[in-house]
Order: structure tokens, then sequence, then C-alpha cells
DNA sequence: AAGGGTGTCATAGGTCACTAGGACAATAGC
DNA sequence: GCTATTGTCCTAGTGACCTATGACACCCTT
């Protein structure tokens, strides 16, 4: 049986928004990558199962091999016939301390700019906005 | 002739980034519809050239169409033929007052994210989990 | 050995997005 | 009127993605 951590069933909620305009696939891999990212994942973690996701998010088992294969081709994870799919490699992402600090600081902007009256997709506009000005003046700065 | 306003062409950076994901055309309706959120674009402004816009981004002149169709069809934009695309609406978004504010908090928590040692990807993957966490407690505190 | 759970593969079909190329209609300026 | 520019439309073709269904190979437990 060897059921999942339970640690994983809570950060892993995948889903899939049709309105997104990202393909299904491409929905999991951006998931469990930011779930890698921040730390969420560690190595040997064991992923749901393929039959699983498809049920839970109702999409084709083939749609979620699809994104396993994709993340285990740049290494991220490693797929065991028989066994499951398993973490292989973390992705740099800030130490706990400094996300923790991070995600403080960003709930407060988010009440800031609630108040304000965005909603999240306003929030979603200004944020893609600045990065790319915020990406800009780096590149320019060097 | 009646150029374009030279406003536009600094703030309508169109831009085609083919590891997005993201369809060519939403990532156009992505981009005008953020314009039009945060007031870059103002009822009765142009849009560039149809024909403009795809050599631009070196994609097909259909693909732009269906893009402000797209748009068209929400009642943003209008098209007369033989003029050009214009903006029939705009979106409610911050005042001038409280984006200048919102972008100056933005930009030293983007600092501080760098500092930790984020790049753009962990920035953006913490922003998506954030936010989803503050949307997700926003209901349960309803 | 037997069974169940797992990843994997193959086939076939459907939908959607994009491309290429050309043509037409409406508008504005000459 | 003529011409250039603009939005619009059409056809055909290509490719990516998803689905449904079934089957196989591997691993572990019993």
């Amino acid at each position: 049986m060897t059921p999942l951590q339970p640690r994983n069933a809570n950060v892993l909620a995948f889903h899939i928004e049709n309105t997104s305009g990202l393909t299904p696939y491409l929905q999991l891999v951006q998931q469990i990558t930011h779930a890698l990212r921040l730390g969420h994942l560690k190595v040997g973690d064991r992923l749901p199962t393929v039959r699983d996701v498809a049920a839970k998010v109702a999409i084709n088992p083939n749609t979620v091999l699809k994104a396993y294969r994709h993340l285990e081709v740049q290494g991220l994870l490693v797929s065991r016939p028989g066994r499951g799919v398993f973490v292989a490699k973390e992705l740099a992402g800030p130490s706990a301390h400094d996300q923790a600090s991070l995600r403080r600081a960003l709930l407060r902007w988010l009440s800031q700019a609630e108040d304000a009256g965005l909603d999240a997709e306003g929030m979603q506009a200004l944020f893609a906005n600045t990065v790319r000005q915020f990406i800009q003046d780096q590149a320019e700065a060097s």
C-alpha cells in the first residue's frame, strides 16, 4: 500500500483551470515545478499515481503521463515502473526563513491592493507589468 | 496618416514568448487587457495595425485579427474597416495614485526577493502561490 | 505462484491553433 | 476617379494536444 506522505496531500492540490489558456499538462508541470521551487516537495518524495491524478482533475491518464515525462526529461522526476514517480532533484529556492518573510510582505501588499479595489486579475496584471519593468531595469543597469 | 499617439508606442510593446506555453493570440489578448486595466490605453485610442503587429512579432495577420476580434466580442475594442481598431471601453483599475503606490511597494518587495536569491521564476512561483492562499483565505472568511 | 497496483505504450479520432496565400470591402487622401 | 491603407474573409494544410480504450511490463505483497 505505502500510502502517500500526508504532507504531499495538502501541498500538491492539483487543479486544472480551463480559463487559464494554458494547456492542461503544462498546468500540472507548472504546479509541480512551483512545489519543487518552494520546497514543498523533497528528493525522494513520491508523487500521486498517474491514475489518481487523472481521476482527481478529470483528465486522461496519458495527459498526466505527459506532464510527468516532461519533468523527467529535465531530471526533476524519476519514474520507476511498478513503484511510482519520485522527486529526483529540487529547485533552488529561498530559505524557509526568507520565504516566510517574503510571503508575509506579499500578503501585506495584497491587502493593500485589495483595499485599492483590485481584484485577482488586477493584482496579476500589476505584478506582471512591474516584474517586467524590474527585469528590464536590471538588464539596463548592467 | 493620423500617426499613433506616441504614448501607445512605448506602452504597447507587444511581445510573444514561445516558452510561456500560452497560445500566441491569447498572449496578445492578455497584454492589451493589462494595458486597459492599468490605464495605459484610453477610450478612443487607436491600436497598431493588424499587419504591423503581425510583422513586428512575426506571426500571421490572422492570429492578430483573432486577438482583436476576441476583445471586440467583449466590447473592449471596436474595429472600423479602413480606419483601424480603437479602444471602446476601459477596465476598472486602481487610481493613478494608488497604482503608483502599489508599484513602489512591489518594487521594494522585488528587491527583497532578489536579495534572497530568487530569480524571475521564483518570484512568479511565490506570487502565484501566495495569491492563491490569499484568495482562499478571503473565501473562508466570508 | 497469484493478484493488485504501478508506469508505459499503441491506436484511433476529434478539436483547436497557427500558417500560407490570396482576395474583397470600406475608408481616407490625392 | 485613383490609389494606398485598413479590416475582413476564404481555403487548404500542418501540427499540437487531448480523449478513449485496451494492452503490456514491472514491482510488491500475499
